[in-house]
RNA sequence: UCCCCUGUAGCUCAGUGGUAGAGCGGUCGGCUGUUAACCGAUUGGUCGUAGGUUCGAAUCCCACCGGGGGAGCCA
């Protein structure tokens, strides 16, 4: 019995010799006068793997017409050193088995290199190109490396909900959940919408964040994180921004702005490290293809300790900066994108964590530092991408935390659960946000978010 | 949501008022080890949609639709 082997496995392990069964998607084949080269991916590895046909398979003139890229087969043979160049290995076929052909006049896939705009318009096939395959065997190993990182931590992954009724994030649109007959909206007598006999007898909304039960959570577990998928239907149409993306969320009891910093830091250079490692091939094509800096910024963060500064030290760097930006630089006002990428990029050229925000363009929910004027917040902000991280040291005090809610307009009542973590046992503790195609995005160098997500959901867009 | 760019062959694009083009792909043929194979031939179109200007529109004007980039918002 033959052993069916990824073709990662062959490529990096296998030996002369060997008798070995593929299974995978024709990507390309060359036809000479005496034999046929044909080359199969099945996704495990960048590379395909070689398999060279002889005329004396059986059925061979038919076998070489039906064997078109796209079409799915079996492949029975043994390994040899390859006498040509380009491989160590090849696979020389005994046996053929196709599965399912695909119509060369049809098959949209060329050999030749696509743009990704086409790609997206065939989002049920551009996975089985180059470039879509090793951003999604490196968004797997992110996603490994984030679970990893925090069960190695101790950290328990909570399921926080989808849907949630409060509307108090204060993060961008939401979309509505309802099972109510859209044609027919119940009404209450003042004309307006009766919710009380939605589905939830109350309005109801996709999460734009599980933060608030994180730290639910962190409060009987002590450290816990959220990732998940989390929805925002701000009308965004920019190469950042997706309707339906996943978050990763620690939450630290008994933790302050200093512990939190420390944690995005080391969780970072775990998750570029551990990457790096799982999928080398990877990197080095799209430091090839896709951006010559992939492989130095994984380096970067590594490498380097991230520079830590306050607010008010950044809003100084950004006055004494030569040269001019298009948004104003005041303390007060929030760091723009043009801002955040100079500290990054061109000051310090590695990243930056920026602290104590002023608490007027930050959350209710930041802890208010002593001087009364600016919260425990932190933003890393990498070259290229700017912010990365957001998080913050959470407001622990229920008085603090109440006079804020109610300066900020927020409804107090729909908090009180949120409210009752203050009343009974309360701690100091923090937490911090990742955006995780963005960092898949920052990894790989590729330009747009919907082309690290397999089925981007963007407005007007959720064909696939 | 705002600003800018763009829509021509399966793909990437040229054509800017006078008969619709190229490269790649596909197909056929050739080639004793190819690998973005190579060489030759061949195939391929409601020029996004609908109006308008004009003797004549892919080309100029208007509207709508799609795509991209940027900004804001954010992760």
């Amino acid at each position: 019995m033959m052993a069916t082997k990824p073709i990662a496995e062959i490529l990096r392990q296998g030996k002369p010799d060997e008798s070995v069964e593929i299974r995978g998607w024709v990507r390309t084949k060359r036809e000479l006068k005496g034999f046929s080269f044909m080359e199969v991916n099945d996704g495990s590895f960048l590379a395909n793997l070689q398999v060279v046909l002889n005329p004396e398979l059986p059925d061979y003139e038919n076998l070489l017409k039906r064997l078109s890229t796209g079409a799915s087969v079996a492949v029975q043979g043994v390994l040899v050193a390859s006498p040509g160049k380009g491989q160590r290995l090849e696979l020389k076929a005994s046996s053929v088995v196709i599965y399912g052909e695909s119509d060369p006049e049809t098959y949209p896939l060329q050999k030749k290199r696509h743009s990704f705009e086409f790609l997206r318009t065939i989002a049920h096939l551009r996975s089985r190109t180059n470039t879509l395959g090793a951003v999604f065997r490196v968004r797997n190993a992110c996603a490994a490396a984030i679970h990893q990182f925090f069960q190695e931590r101790g950290f328990l992954w909570v399921h926080t909900p989808i849907i949630t009724a409060s509307d108090c994030e204060g993060a961008g649109e939401l979309f509505r959940v309802t099972n109510f007959n859209l044609e027919a909206i119940p009404q209450t007598d003042k004309d307006e919408i009766d919710y009380s006999q939605d589905f939830f007898g109350r309005p109801a909304y996709l999460t734009v964040s599980g933060q608030l039960e994180a730290e639910v959570m962190a409060m009987s577990f002590e450290n816990v994180y959220t990732f998940g998928p989390t929805f925002r239907a701000e009308n965004s149409n920019t190469s950042r921004h997706l309707a339906e993306f996943w978050m990763v969320e620690p939450e630290m009891a008994f933790c302050d702005l200093k512990g939190d910093q420390d944690l995005a830091e080391e969780f970072l250079k775990y998750i570029f490290k551990y990457v790096l490692e799982k999928c080398p091939e990877d990197l080095e094509f799209f430091n090839q293809r896709i951006d010559k800096s992939v492989l130095e910024t994984a380096d970067n963060i590594i490498n380097n300790q991230f520079e830590r500064i306050s607010y008010s030290e950044a809003i100084n760097l950004l006055i004494k900066a030569d040269r001019q930006f298009e948004y104003p630089v005041e303390w007060g006002l929030d760091l723009q994108s043009e801002h955040e990428r100079y500290l990054a990029e061109e000051l310090f050229k590695k990243p930056v964590i920026v602290r104590d925000y002023p608490s007027k363009i930050k959350a209710f929910y930041m802890r208010l530092n002593e001087d009364e004027k600016t919260v425990a917040a932190m933003d890393v902000l990498v070259p290229k991408i700017g912010e990365i991280i957001g998080g913050a040291q959470r407001e622990e005090r229920l008085d603090v935390l109440s006079d804020r809610i109610e300066a900020q307009g927020l409804p107090k009542d729909d908090l009180w659960w949120y409210l009752d973590l203050r009343r009974y046992g309360t701690v100091p503790h923090a937490g911090f946000g990742l955006g995780f195609e963005r960092t898949v995005q920052f990894m790989t160098g590729m330009a747009n978010i919907r082309d690290v997500i397999p089925f981007p959901r963007t407005p007007l867009s959720a064909e696939f």
